[in-house]
DNA sequence: ATGAAAGCGCTAACAC
DNA sequence: GTGTTAGCGCTTTCAT
């Protein structure tokens, strides 16, 4: 089925039908009309791949996420593809596996697409990648990415505000022997988090000591990893503020391993929010990022940044704040409730 | 970039470009070299949308799910994606969300971007859509499908092994009184669980009761709710087979809730061994379904179902066998160790 | 083995 | 407003 059986059957030229379908420029009613009832009669849809070679636009969207088995991931590519889909557009996955390469064999394979944009919120850059996308001036938005020179559009996670939190919750519940967990040094965003402890710590007038400052991956494995180690620590803290949830959970398993309860005996803070968290016995206090709203903010940011031709000059940032989620792993410390002894 | 100035780097005509690139023809070793050449010096790389248009493939596939929120599809997913790029071919990916409107759509889209194969790997069918796949003749891949009668691809899992595993598996630890909670009626392969979990009892000479055969919805909530249930019959099971991981956590939950350890006061088993499962305290002993080759064994077959265009009468099926594995919810029924009492 | 030329299905100038 | 025309970048006959 291609566009001129549609004109025929409607008595008017294939151009007239383009306009009709794309609105993009005025028709007569009537003949508007004869072509709706021919494309719906002969049930007609655009060949997607001679539009994007004729139109130079391919209503196809780029999304590289480092890892979709990774549970933080799910929920932003849905919340991606739901905006996607509403404007009408498609969206290309790709994964890459945390690796720089394979990121940029993938900021290609979608360039061959002519992607209308990509969105990229993976942690590892590639440096060339960025390069082509600039240079190529492809709509782009990146998240939780550490330059901050270059004038690009950036969604953003307010971390600092968000550990603040979590210390603020902890002390409010008596804790003073404060500890952290933090995540790959690889990862700008996991050293926002491990920075704004330690700022946080300081506000407080409390120190943290170098061995409560833990080694973690953000895997489940790491937590565990750093148990054992605070179980080595002739002090130890009364609580830890975990740098994302599967980290926080590898710490449960490994407090539980060692016979230590939780929350009466240590307290737990994670960061993220997945689905897990909920459904893990207690349920863990955490951060909640805001995964939907941000990758809906980022796909609009697309979208503009390909209508706002005229306007190359205006870089968006958008911030949005985490949201302390009480659950079950957090409570005043053993012999503490509010500063009064008791048992 | 362009073919063209290639062509005219290396002194060759397009057509010989284009042969060198896809190997369509044979082209003198000296020439082939030259356009390699030229082709690494330009980075020049294809517009994938012109190939489509011309060559009548997209080097697109794509899958369609019901919800990459569940954790049972981001494995899925990502293995689909890997041998894809393995074979350097891109993967649109489609979340219904459980929708067979959306789902319809869904196929009109890829159809329109000329996808060389489709996997489907939601149970939500639209007749519809998958008559006009067949008129199309592009190359489908079902999984979990209960429409046997039509002649299509399939990748199937062995349901009936599983579940036969799980009782076995119970019966060996001493279990007799052991109840089901089912999945979603709409399900097709959650029946095949039913229906073989009777069976198998049935071959074991036990008999469940209809009020052990819990009604859920393969959600944590509709675990929570059987129990519930279960908590209500004057006789109760000592075990309970469940029809996913998602209900057996549920499940956990509102034991735990109730006060019923587990595994020493009940045991329970799971289905699918998603990513959680091995999180949990305690682990979740489930079915592992072999996610990953399900995935890429449909790729595969889309992949040869598209080049096979002179044999289009083959239909091919592929079954998977789970796998049981063992963790922390099973264990011998209170006071029973191998049909000897103790304590 | 290789080049010239004719499209693939659509959009966008350009006339009218 | 509307039709005509010329491509978009590539593949593929068809000659040679």
């Amino acid at each position: 089925m291609k566009i001129d059986v549609v004109a025929k059957q409607a008595g008017v030229s294939p151009a007239t039908v383009s306009r009709v379908l794309n609105g993009t420029a005025p028709v007569s009613p009537e003949k508007a009309e004869r072509v709706r009832q021919a494309v719906e009669a002969l049930g007609f849809v655009p060949n997607t791949n001679a539009q994007a070679l004729a139109g130079w636009k391919s209503g196809l969207f780029g999304l590289i996420i480092s890892d979709i088995t990774n549970p933080y991931f799910p929920d932003l590519v849905k919340a991606f593809e739901d905006v996607a889909l509403e404007y009408g557009r498609d969206v290309l996955i790709a994964d890459t596996n945390y690796d720089p390469h394979r990121m940029a064999a993938c900021v290609t394979r979608m360039l061959q697409r002519q992607v209308d944009g990509i969105a990229i919120m993976t942690s590892e850059l590639d440096e060339s990648a960025v390069r082509l996308l600039e240079q190529r001036s492809i709509p782009t938005v990146f998240m939780d990415t550490g330059k901050l020179d270059k004038k690009i559009n950036v969604v953003r996670v307010d971390y600092a505000a968000g550990v603040n939190m979590a210390v603020a919750h902890l002390l409010e519940l008596g804790h003073r022997k404060i500890g952290f967990i933090a995540g790959p040094p690889s990862l700008p965003s996991a050293n926002l988090r491990l920075r704004a402890f330690r700022q946080a710590m300081k506000a407080q007038g409390l120190n943290s000591p170098a061995e409560w400052l833990y080694k973690g991956d953000h895997r489940v494995s790491g937590g565990i990893q750093a148990v054992n180690q605070l179980l080595k620590n002739k002090q130890r803290p009364s609580a830890l503020v975990c740098s994302n949830d599967l980290t926080a959970i590898g710490v449960m398993e490994g407090l539980t391993d060692a016979g230590i309860r939780v929350p009466e005996e240590f307290s737990i803070v994670g960061f993220d929010d997945i689905e897990i968290s909920s459904y893990i016995k207690p349920g863990l206090t955490t951060l909640r990022v805001p995964r939907s709203q941000l990758a809906s903010a980022a796909f609009r940011m697309l979208l503009e940044q390909g209508s706002n031709s005229s306007t190359p000059a205006s870089i968006e940032e958008r911030c949005f704040s985490p949201l302390l989620i009480l659950r079950g792993t957090t409570s005043a410390p053993a012999t503490y409730t509010r500063g009064r002894k008791v048992r």
